[in-house]
DNA sequence: CTGCGTGCAAATTATTTGCATGCGC
DNA sequence: GCGCATGCAAATAATTTGCACGCAG
């Protein structure tokens, strides 16, 4: 383990590698996209010790130099994912599954934007709300805290 | 004022009409999106004594009978805005700037994610990052706590 | 009159910060 | 050895909850 990039990317930068921010960064490779705590939870799993404090730190200095990402997938809780496995996050509302989705997918709208408005959009940070294909037929009833939900607008044309 | 939709949507759900709750739409109506407290703050404007906590409560509610929507936009605060004003928010990293885009945007990309992956998006939760025009030739330096953010490979020095 | 809605304060959750110690270089 | 990184606890920020009272219906 310990690849060098994350060394590299860290001495580069004159900041330092330690035992904690490889297990962080481990973690956010296994668990593919999660929050603080999940990452401290999973990494308290093998080693005993490293404190939630030091994983907070450790994510935003790993985004920091361009290792991770970070999205607001549920709505309380800043979720992190490795940004060099860019992708569009698809979050259903009603099994709260998290599903990924290849941020091909924006080229269009992203070159629309940039034409259009001139926005330059960050298709590595693109949470998208809805119900999946498992929830969609089979259930509409929100089995739990769901209410609201979705106006599904008339897609007449 | 007192748009008889209001008082109507809560009469139907057997919910009273009051006062505050009226003055925290309007101020949504106002204020296009904003947080809780800002919603607090506009309506603390004009009249005193509403508490935060009934803004919440409000906001919640209102959400549940479909005249709100919320999105996160900052990284720290959730922010309503009117269901009825259906549209995609392109919030700028660099200056905050939150601004707005039709949703018939994202028509393509909702149809695709449904026939692809059988994923209804919901086109009216949508919350795009980025750099804003006024920002991406102007600036590229960040004037403030912005760190990360966009790819920026050089920086070298 | 009846109980929903509100205000207030305290509780939770998510995250940040200050300070002293320890470990990477 | 020097100073960044960590751990710990306390501080903030954002939001929720319990309870008693007042006002809408």
């Amino acid at each position: 383990m310990a690849p060098p990039s994350l060394t590299d990317a860290l001495r580069s930068r004159g900041l330092r590698m330690t035992v904690q921010r490889q297990l962080v960064m481990e973690a956010v490779e296994k668990l593919g996209h999660a929050t603080s705590e999940q990452v401290h939870a999973e990494v308290t799993k093998t080693a005993t010790g490293l404190n939630l404090t030091t994983v907070y730190r450790t994510l935003e200095l790993l985004e920091e130099i361009g290792l991770v990402r970070h999205t607001h997938l549920m709505d309380t809780a800043t979720t992190y994912h490795l940004a060099a496995d860019q992708h569009i996050h698809l979050v259903c509302r009603n099994c709260r599954t998290v599903s990924e989705a290849p941020t091909a997918l924006l080229t269009d709208l992203a070159t629309r934007l940039t034409d259009e408005r001139g926005f330059h959009m960050d298709v590595g940070h693109v949470a998208l709300f809805g119900i999946c294909g498992n929830c969609c037929g089979v259930d509409a009833a929100a089995p739990d805290g769901l209410r609201s939900g979705l106006k599904t607008p008339e897609v007449s044309s």
